[in-house]
DNA sequence: AATGAATGAGAGTTCATTCAT
DNA sequence: TATGAATGAACTCTCATTCAT
């Protein structure tokens, strides 16, 4: 009872970034081919065209999608001043956003040369990069120290990496999100803990 | 007297494995095709082929050669006890030598789907694997709390993505390193000096 | 009162022509692509298929409809006894029809080998060579001269391609007209006041 | 006896263009797809693009070869003062010239719309172009009057197309050639000639 | 009167690789 | 120590056309 089996209005974009999506994780963004997707969804190659422009255009789909929690974290980042407090929100809102989008974020990590010259690869960079930048803002006019920018740094890249190179520990993945987060924290917080210390 | 006009028993193969690598770099391995490798020379593409089995073979070499002092840090750090001492050591070392071999682990890093069915893909994941090993090894018989692992993953990647993605920072590079070593070396120091203290 | 806001018993076969017409002419045939004429029109390619049953029967009807006065012509000139009067006559009345076909000839004439194994594109040159066939046209039994033969040749050719060639010059367009049409006449009088002289 | 049955150092790129040309004449530039020419070879499409970096470039390397002769008459069209005389040297030559450059001035006129966007088109019409400038150029500073730059267009339109469009009827191609030839030189005669009488 | 969805066929192009010379 | 010539497999993409709704 109930489930079209086929879908009237045609689910078709729907399955075609699903199928994407799994293939572009597990076979990379340059070797899955098109006939690929279509053969695994027992479409045509021709049936993609219909719904996407380019190869390019499902990756940008996929991007739009998966990547709108973390455009958000930056529009709310940019809004609030560089303090510390900022920055530990931050963290803890990014380790929720980047595992929610880990599949997209892991493409652009593992697919970064071959996305390097297309427009989807640009947006995805400057995504990170903006996360980045909103890490390491100094707090007031002077420049920060370089270890202190250091700190930021490694904060960001233990929520981050973490993210990814820990999944494949056994164990609760909840727990281990926060254990990075917690790590991350301590690192920002020895900032001026140690100088104030 | 002195310079040969015409290559010395071949430095051919010298040449080959450094314009591939500066292309690999660059433009990503599996987008670098032969063409352009030997275009860049001034060979044919057959050349390359009397030098080398294969396109991977050409990586392969690479990666012996780069690779190297990875391999001797991982020997070395097999011989000693899991200590934290050792571990401080490990990490003080690996910055050496990841930087030393930055090329090659930025072309692992950004072409990982790429390289992932290619044997010397397994071969640098484990090369990778086998420190990341080293620096969680419990130093005695029980498991360490998820914590500690976690404090021992954000100490080596720091010091191995910082290497990478803090490098378009301006300043010197050296004393960029040492200051990612001396976050890692704070991070390791947390796992029981926050107990300890 | 009285402008029907949506089409009037639509009119949209009509404006598939207009559009298809100007796209042939320019982008030629085989590169105007029925995505692009349903874009430009904002219906579905579906849409054409509705009002035309192939992308040659688009054409078909523009050359039903432009063609006409040249058929008319033809029949004309097919009644008429092949006198150089006659002949003069055929040449001012094609000189008008060739003007207010010029589309439809330009792509006749810029899309032969696309044309070619088309229906239409054989209709479309068998009015070409109607017109050519009563040109040349002996007046007698005998076989004229070669030499009579290239001047029928050339006066046509005259009036056919100066229409097009020409229409880039500036000035009025019916001067020239007028001007090639005379020159044409020049050189079919030529014919036989050579012989006569 | 002597006809290697292979060739060693291979004339494959010979080959390739005299099957290219005579499959563009015959079906069209855009229509011969690379699959055809290759089979009509017994060559694989690869085969082609190790001698020719794009389809294109195919009919670039025919258009260098054939119409070198016109290039030639257009070099030397330049530097002749734009006398009667001078035009009428210049149309005797240029029927030659046309004659042997047939099947590249028949594909350029047959496949114009296809062409219209290629480098190659555009060089090819800039040839049609040239020679037209050249006979059309004025003998004094003052500008010629419409009649007789009629005269001038149509004595080339002569020449040029009457060399395809007779090229059907039987007979000999070079007493029509000379005929074509003479009707122009009457015309160009009767630019003056005209206002003298 | 028109749309949304899909297809099959084919296009030009690029690639790593091979092998006789 | 290299080259010239070629291949087979794959790729992304476009097209005219169909058909149920």
């Amino acid at each position: 009872m109930g489930t079209t089996p086929r879908a009237r209005r045609s689910d078709t974009r729907e399955r075609i970034q699903q199928t994407a999506l799994g293939l572009f994780v597990t076979r990379g963004y340059e070797k899955t081919s098109l006939r690929e997707i279509a053969e695994e969804l027992g479409v045509t190659k021709a049936a993609l065209y219909y719904h996407f422009k380019t190869k390019e255009d499902i990756l940008t789909a996929l991007s739009d999608r998966l990547g709108e929690p973390v455009d958000e974290l930056i529009a709310w980042g940019r809004e609030q001043p560089p303090t510390l407090e900022n920055k530990r929100e931050l963290l803890s809102r990014y380790s929720v956003a980047v595992r929610d989008a880990a599949p997209l974020y892991r493409i652009l990590q593992e697919n970064q040369a071959t996305l390097r010259d297309l427009d989807i690869g640009t947006r995805l960079r400057e995504r990170v990069g903006a996360v980045s930048q909103l890490v390491h803002a100094a707090e007031d006019g002077e420049d920060a120290p370089l270890e202190t920018l250091v700190r930021f740094s490694s904060a960001l890249l233990t929520v981050h990496f973490g993210t990814f190179t820990l999944d494949e520990m056994p164990g609760d993945p909840e727990a281990r999100r926060a254990a990075l987060l917690q790590v991350a924290m301590e690192i920002l917080d020895s900032t001026d803990g140690g100088s104030a210390g």
